[in-house]
DNA sequence: TGATATTGTAAAGTTTTGTTTACATTTAAT
DNA sequence: ATTAAATGTAAACAAAACTTTACAATATCA
């Protein structure tokens, strides 16, 4: 299980889920589906991510030791 | 692009592919593909490793801003 | 040297991530 | 109130992660 704070990193940079998704070459889907926790995203866009926010994949994403990965 | 140090670590810790696979519960053709560079993890698989080896993500993955992705 | 554990490779299959499109609903602005 | 921008939903598709199996090549060690 993987909880993150795609959102409010999103809305503090007033990025829209368009915009947010421009910047890190993937589809606007994709950000609605990694926000709503739908999935698990590559390691690679998951680092897209910490740097365009400019903070470390563990302040964004925070993984939770639980039943199901 | 990413670059990791699985295989370090996992020598490191003497751990055989096989083991680590156990450990976070993949195959071990996984494994070796990660270690191989052949693909970018999921992030949660990605947390288990830095736990297992008690590092950060960053430590044991570096992201490199390339051609693609 | 011969047995055993570890690693490499390859290929076909499943699952999940990510795309695309299209339309409906909400929010924000004028 | 109306328009436009932003978000939600859904479904069919493509691509990449991950599995499974099977066997070959290396390393390790008695």
């Amino acid at each position: 299980m993987i909880q993150n704070h795609l959102r409010e990193y999103r809305k503090l940079n007033n990025y829209s889920q368009e915009y947010l998704a421009d910047q890190v070459n993937v589809s606007r889907q994709t950000i609605i589906s990694i926000e709503k926790g739908k999935f698990n995203p590559s390691l690679s866009l998951s680092f897209k991510f910490a740097n365009i926010f400019g903070v470390a994949i563990e302040e964004l994403f925070q993984y939770e030791e639980d039943n199901n990965e």
